[in-house]
DNA sequence: TCCAAACCCTTGGATGTCCTAGTATATTGC
DNA sequence: GCAATATACTAGGACATCCAAGGGTTTGGA
């Protein structure tokens, strides 16, 4: 699945794209397909680094999410929300998480209907560690020059606000 | 799962970092989040738009690049190659989109291990028709602007190539 | 020539994501 | 106070992605 291409496969659509007589759009379609590879190019070194720790992404940011909340516990609601996934993303991955012996569900003192995930002292171990080591191997190595990396986060955040993330 | 936070999480996650130490790397960790939410919150308005038409993204892709293909017809091998995924993903979209009378498999002329995938008439309807909803719906209205694009594409194809997608 | 290595596709299994529906608990309104 | 509504979590199902392994086909070197 790895050789490089001869040729830019966005590009390559693009040139489809005028071609065809879209060339109003094709420039945002090359912008948002290179956006999705990307991703996807990031998410395998991220999936590749954490492997060793036993972990996938979407634990370690749940992991990584109880770990910086102040008693180290969190409605489940609480972490769908701030992860920007569905609750049964959640159920899934605290139950993994749960079986692994890196946190515990513990009823809500006050409402029955919540459950708050707790870091056990492994989790909170295995959460540093991993950190350390994404730290280290991807985010320090992005291959993002100083000033990409500041027009990434002003574009991106740009487009996440108007998106409806978050208000600001 | 959808209403805006108060705060922006990887603005709260980037100030996190530099709390613990880790200023060095907050920034990239940032963007790189950033891509990482940006690519669900388009992925999820590209399958909205697909949805009408009986498709997701994997098979839009995969539909959209044999409706460039001259003859409109592609080894598997090649397609997983260039949509850059693992071959067992393009026999599962393949599969699905056979049934559903969109592409056909046919054996290659002259090397009995490949399989080539080509479009039914149907299939190339639904190409053009799901690629104007697209472009209309999405790309014709990405949120970005037009020196984001430029910007977007810049930094992300200088990415891309020293991660090895392609030589150039 | 012929067999080992390389290549192509598929099957089976693990994960993750979402949606729909169902159960349990809280809150609201009359 | 009690019924209707809203909220929180979970179970089951559909899809997609990857990896590992297996069976068929081609290629290449001894």
């Amino acid at each position: 699945m790895g050789n490089p291409l001869p040729r830019d496969p966005i590009a390559d659509a693009q040139r489809n794209w005028e071609r065809h007589g879209w060339g109003d759009v094709a420039a945002p379609m090359a912008a948002i397909t290179a956006i999705m590879r990307t991703q996807q190019i990031l998410l395998g070194r991220i999936e590749g680094v954490l492997k060793p720790f036993g972990l996938t992404f979407a634990r370690y940011e749940l992991l990584a999410l109880l770990s910086f909340a102040r008693s180290g516990a969190l409605p489940m609601n609480k972490a769908s929300a701030l992860l920007q996934v569905h609750p049964t993303s959640v159920t899934n991955a605290v139950d993994r998480l749960q079986d692994a012996g890196l946190v515990v569900r513990s009823p809500h003192p006050t409402d029955g209907r919540t459950t708050l995930i707790e870091l056990t002292t492994e989790g909170r171990t295995l959460a540093k560690r991993a950190t350390a080591a994404l730290n280290t191997e991807v985010f320090g190595q992005s291959g993002f020059g100083s000033q990409d990396v500041d027009q990434l986060i002003r574009i991106l955040g740009k487009f996440r606000r108007e998106a409806g993330d978050f208000a600001g």
